[in-house]
Formats: structure tokens, C-alpha cells, sequence
DNA sequence: CTGAAAGCGCTTACAG
DNA sequence: CTGAAAGCGCTTACAG
């Protein structure tokens, strides 16, 4: 029976847990912060009562008792577009993560070089490509770094989009769709290949192809996607179904179409990436949960902060059909 | 003579304000928090004091000792795209100042009725529209507001979106165009209507006339522009100059006159307003100064927290002549 | 009008 | 391995 918690229902402190795990304040803290040296079973005994308590630190006294906030570098990099829907969402998350763990996240600028211009006591870095450089510029200088992305051997989260691709191929050939489209973002990023060579790699193993005109550049945005389409179309490309590496060039792809005299799903099906329901609430797309990666990241950054061992992470996206996918005719 | 503030400087705390000031840490406080019933020589020495040593105060701190965080909700109007990158860049701003001062911005997502969705110590409001019945209803809970916007008697602050719309039929004039077309955002919403109205306004004073033709509602978003600008030009719409009520659209604009042949500027001059660095850098613009309309902002929240009056701020904006735009041939 | 002191909820040497 | 206590930088009754 949980209890109404209202703003000004006096908080569980540190206090209260080490009351009732019969320790002290100081044994608590120790726990939390996983310092080494506690007998296991105090350990338990603390935990226990964290939970049932539904314990949780106020950020602003650890802050105070910290000395010094630690601030985390937020980086995008300068070839991704800054303020996609996508990293907008993804930082909101993130911050609020980070912030209940008296952790503050900076949105820091890029130098000319594409390298972060300030530094911070930890980066979260997106927008990731391969051999990014980045990584080893951050490691040089001791910094601990996330990567919403991935990179062998480094810490690292990200949705699933290699699933992600393939699922959204599958979905297109199940419905008998067979002359495909797919619209990319900057395939020098990670998301943008992945997506796209899952998507390639399902077709391949159904024995469809997707010729190189079937595969345009949208640049991550909706007008690219949009451009990019009806140059295709004027020039004559002809297909049934399209899968956009994102919402936002989903809309740019149906806009197209619309403008194009083609009806969507009735000529041709369309398929987004990332279900972000500002984009056309009734498309089919493939879900990624941003507010997970977002928890794991911010997870991976505290364990990053305590110079514990690096892991990673994939989470799992969904399909999720809706009204811009259909049978082929 | 300043020193470096090294990350690791000791921090200026209010104990040492208090020292210099020869007072108690407590009347600093006072002074600081404006409370009534400090003699105005103690408080002027304590200002002093305070800007000499460059004392800024501890948020964790704080925050920790009035005892819970307050929370500032940040509610975008639904009729907005709630990921421009200008709201994206504002809250940005905006979170960043509240943190200073120990409070906290929060995102609150809309009810189906437009209005806010869940309670906050404060409010701030985007994507204003007159009539705005989110006032009223925030009102009615005695709940403190500050817009980004204006209605007589509120708290509020905004660019100088009137001398913006100005400011770009001025230059457009000086430089001989006399067929004019805007390229709108949301009619609807008082930033949009503010900036047409003030174009509008010029033209008609210097003798030009802007037509309904030549008014095409981009919606704030660079494919809606796109569009808007491509389909006047195949309806024979024609035009030397083009003001855009938002950076995005002016893209939009630029991309569909290169579309169409046309160059800009050579044979179209273009005007976009905001200022982002990411759309189009060569672009001429209207800057507003979204830093200082978020610092403003901020400012009023605090004092609406404190109980002052409201009072309102007009931020000022400049033009910004860059590639964009060319004598009249 | 202002000072001395308690208290906010944590963390971490310091003992033991 | 763990407790008692000091300290982080503020605010605010409580006295005077």
C-alpha cells in the first residue's frame, strides 16, 4: 500500500534507512556510493530498507556535502544536426536522469575541429561515427565518456537499430511490398548505417533488391527527405514501399508523395523510425525508447564517475503499425 | 584585475561576503533575498561587498537549506512545434539561469484541452496567443507566470519582435525591392502575427503594397516554407525580396527558389529571423538575443516567487546583413 | 534592525 | 568493518 506522496510529505532520509536497517548514517552513504569494505549482510540489511523505504537522496544535500557539483558534457557531433527532435528528447531525459543524482548536464559547443570546447567531468557524446574522434581526444585527457552509440571496448548505449531496420523491412515484405525505398540520414553516422544496412541485409535474405536509385539521402531532415523524393519520382524511380531512418523524413517522404499525386498507404506504404508523436500521429514506425537509453546512459555515467569497469548496452525497439502502411495493391 | 577562476579556486562563500561587509552571514542573506527591514547602508554595504568578491551563491546548497527544490514549468503552447529550435535553445538558456538560483525547469507536456498537464511553483508560457486561456487557468490556482510573450498586465518578456519585422522591410526597401513577399509562422501566435504586422506596417508607410499572394503561411517549419514558396512560384507569384518570420523557413525559402532556378541573391534577396548558426550561416537575419530574453525570463520568475509586482521586458534585436541579400537588379 | 545558532540531508576522514 | 561527528553553504526562527 503506497502511501500518497505529496510535494510536502516529509521526505525518507538517509536517516530514516539507517534507523531501519539498525546502522548508521555513514554505513548507508557507504552502500550507496559502493564503497569497498561493507560485510555483505549489512549491505543487504540496507538495501532491504532503501526499497522498502523507497529511499531516495536528495541531490542538492550530496551536492553541498560533495564539495563541487560534477558536471557532465553533453557533445553532439557538429556533422548531426544540433537540434533534431530526437537529441532535444534524448537530452530532456538525460538531464533529468542526471539531476536526481545531483549531476548537472552542459550542453557544450564544438570547436572548429569538430572537438568538444570545454570540458567536464564526464561526456555523454552523440551523433557518434566510426573511429570518432572524440573518443580518444577525451581518453587522452582522462575524462570518462558515454557514447550513445557504439565502439568496442568503450561504454556505451544505444536503441537497437539493427533490429530496428530489419523489423521495419520484414513489416514491408510481409505486406507484399517488394520495390523498396529507403530513406537515409548521414549514413557516416551510426544510427543512419545500421538502420540502413539491416534494412538492405533483410531484403538480401528475402531476395529483394534495393538498387543503389533506391536508396536516396535525406539528410536527417524533413525537407531532405522531401527533396530528395521528388527528384527521385521526377526522374522515375517507381516503388511501393519507403522506409524513412526517422520520423521527421517520414513526413518529408508522405508530404512528397502527397504533393506527387500518390496516396499513402493507398499507392505506397511508409515506414518512420523513432515514434516521435509530434510527427504524424498515424504513422507506422518503429518505437525506440529514448527515456531508456537516457536511464542507461545516465547509469553508465555514474558507474564511469566511480571508474568502475566499462559495459554496454543495446535496448530494444519496437514496430509499431499504424495508418501509413498497408497491403500492396 | 581578475583572477582565473580555476574549476578548483576556493569559492567565494557568504560567510566571506559577510566578513568584508562586516555583518552576519544572516543579513547577507537578508539583503540578498530582499527581505524587508535591512537598514540601507548595511545593504549597500553588503551589495558592495558582494560585487567586489563576486559572490554568486551556492544553488545546492540553497535548495537544501529551504527544504524543497522549487520547480519551474516550461509549457509550450500545442498549437507550437514543440521542438523549434529556438524553444529548444530557450530552455537551454532558461535552465542553465534557474539553476544558479537553486530552481529547476521542467517540461510539462500539454492535456488534451491544451493546458498544462501537471503543477509547478511557477510557470513559464511559449508560444504565446492572445487570449491565451492557459493565463487564466494558471491564474485561478494562484500560481505565478511569466511569459515569453505579452498580455497587458502580466509578467512577460520578448524579443522585440515589432522592430524585427520592421528592421527587414527597412533593409529590404533600401535596397530597391518593392515586390515583397513574408513567409509567415502561425498567424495564430502573437511572435508570428507581432513580426508580419511590423513588416506589413513599413511596407504600407513607404508606399508598397503586400498583397495576400504574397503572404504564404510556412507554419515555422522549413518544409512548410518549401512548399509554400514552390507552389506561389508555379502559380506565377512573383517577388525580388522575401522576409521569413524564422531562420528554418527561410531555408525552406532558399531551397525552393534554387529549385526553381532562381538565386538568391542574385535574382531573390532573403531575410530570416533568430539568428541559429545551423540555418544557413551566410544567411541575412534578424538576431534576438535569446540568452538575455531567457535571462530576463528568469529574473521574473524569481520575483514572481517573491511576490513582487509584475512588470514586463522588451528585448531589443538587430539586424544582421550577411549573403543573403542584394541590391535590386 | 541584526547577530548567534540550529538545521537542511548528505559524505568522509577519524577512531576504534 | 562501522559509528560518531564535523562540515558543505545556505536560511530562518529566535532573541535582543
Amino acid at each position: 500500500m503506497k502511501r500518497a506522496s505529496h510535494q510536502t510529505a516529509a521526505r525518507v532520509t538517509i536517516e530514516d534507512v539507517a534507523r531501519a536497517a539498525g546502522v548508521s548514517t555513514g554505513t548507508v552513504s557507504r552502500v550507496l556510493n559502493r564503497r569497498a569494505g561493507v560485510k555483505a549482510a549489512t549491505r543487504h540489511a540496507v538495501l532491504e530498507a532503501v526499497s522498502r523505504l523507497e529511499y531516495r537522496p536528495d541531490a542538492a544535500a550530496r551536492e553541498l556535502s560533495l564539495r563541487h557539483p560534477k558536471r557532465i558534457g553533453f557533445h553532439v557531433a557538429p556533422s548531426s544536426t544540433r537540434f533534431s527532435p530526437f537529441y532535444t528528447l534524448f537530452a530532456q531525459h538525460l538531464s533529468a536522469a542526471l539531476q536526481e543524482s545531483g549531476l548537472r548536464l552542459e550542453t557544450v559547443p564544438s570547436r572548429p575541429d569538430g572537438l568538444p570546447a570545454r570540458s567536464a567531468d564526464a561526456f555523454v557524446l552523440v551523433g557518434l561515427h566510426d573511429d570518432d574522434a572524440r573518443i580518444g581526444y577525451l581518453h587522452a585527457q582522462g575524462i570518462p565518456v558515454v557514447l550513445a552509440g557504439h565502439a568496442e571496448g568503450e561504454r556505451w548505449t544505444r536503441a537497437d537499430d539493427v533490429d530496428g531496420g530489419r523489423q521495419a523491412a520484414l513489416h514491408l515484405l510481409r505486406l507484399g511490398h517488394t520495390e523498396l525505398l529507403h530513406v537515409t540520414g548521414d549514413l557516416g553516422g551510426q544510427a543512419a548505417f545500421d538502420r540502413f544496412r539491416a534494412f538492405r541485409g533483410a531484403l538480401q535474405e528475402a531476395g529483394v533488391a534495393l538498387p543503389d536509385a533506391r536508396v536516396l539521402d535525406g539528410g536527417f531532415t524533413t525537407l531532405g527527405a522531401y527533396r530528395a523524393v521528388r527528384r527521385a519520382l521526377e526522374g522515375g524511380v517507381t516503388f511501393t514501399g519507403v522506409f524513412a531512418a526517422s520520423d521527421e523524413m517520414a513526413c518529408g517522404v508522405i508530404a512528397a508523395l502527397e504533393d506527387a499525386g500518390l496516396r499513402v498507404p493507398g499507392d505506397v506504404s511508409v515506414v518512420g523510425f523513432d515514434d516521435l508523436p509530434e510527427f504524424g500521429d498515424g504513422l507506422t514506425t518503429v518505437r525506440q525508447d529514448v527515456a531508456k537509453v537516457a536511464a542507461t546512459a545516465a547509469a553508465l555515467l555514474k558507474e564511469s564517475l566511480r571508474g568502475e569497469p566499462p559495459r554496454s548496452e543495446v535496448i530494444p525497439v519496437q514496430l509499431v503499425v499504424r495508418g501509413t502502411t498497408a497491403r500492396r495493391r
